[in-house]
DNA sequence: GCCATCGTACGACCCTCGTCGAAATAGCGG
DNA sequence: CCGCTATTTCGACGAGGGTCGTACGATGGC
């Protein structure tokens, strides 16, 4: 094979220690952002950015995986032309102890409800 | 017609099973109310909302308090004419558990570092 | 009664952000 | 080389919300 899969597309990430409490809140208030986290957390494990179930256009939502990627929240790289996304969980744990496991929780109950 | 008193100004609280996360999101991304939570969070009790240390007008003061009553996060109620404040710890961390705490936590994270 | 104090109501301003469509870009398979 | 598909970029638009000043209301002290 030998075919580098190897994207030349990279994807910039933040470290988690250089995202704010702020960033994470604004990024996760959108009910959007937040059934794409919820839909991530459900996966356990990463998605292409088409296989998620919104209610917004592609553009809308490359937007907001933008705004989750700068967050810190998920974690995305290129296979081919489609995108891949996963949590960035234990970082965010290991930055916001309980804080992402608690939303997801509550989204959870929210949602059985 | 049987009046109701004019003396006691009550407030309304909503039930925490009425409030959603959505709201509970909202109230709490605004950086000067998570500033009121967390000087609540401190203080251990109530406050009254003169007492706050905030750059805020007033009236956007009074705004802020209201947003966070409805969503369920403070309860509130008048001694004369100031207006005391307390976080809803026990019924939030029953309505959506370890939330409120780690977000809590987690602003006294960034403020520490 | 009068006034100072504390909080509220209202209206206005402004600016951010979510949204879309259309056009552009990048890799894949033939 | 040529489409095809997946995703991005750009510009524009509109709703929502944080902010303020000012006018008003309620309460307690004098």
């Amino acid at each position: 094979m030998a075919r580098p899969r190897t994207s030349p597309r990279t994807v910039e990430h933040p470290s988690v220690e250089e995202v704010s409490l702020q960033q994470l809140l604004e990024a996760l208030v959108d009910p959007v952002r937040r059934a794409v986290v919820s839909q991530l957390a459900r996966a356990r494990g990463e998605m292409s950015c088409g296989t998620f179930d919104v209610q917004v256009s592609r553009s809308t939502l490359t937007h907001h995986f933008n705004v989750l990627r700068e967050a810190g929240v998920i974690r995305q790289y290129y296979v081919g032309t489609t995108k891949m996304n996963a949590l960035r969980v234990d970082e965010m744990e290991e930055r916001f102890p309980g804080l992402l496991s608690a939303l997801v929780a509550a989204g959870r109950l929210e949602a059985d409800a």
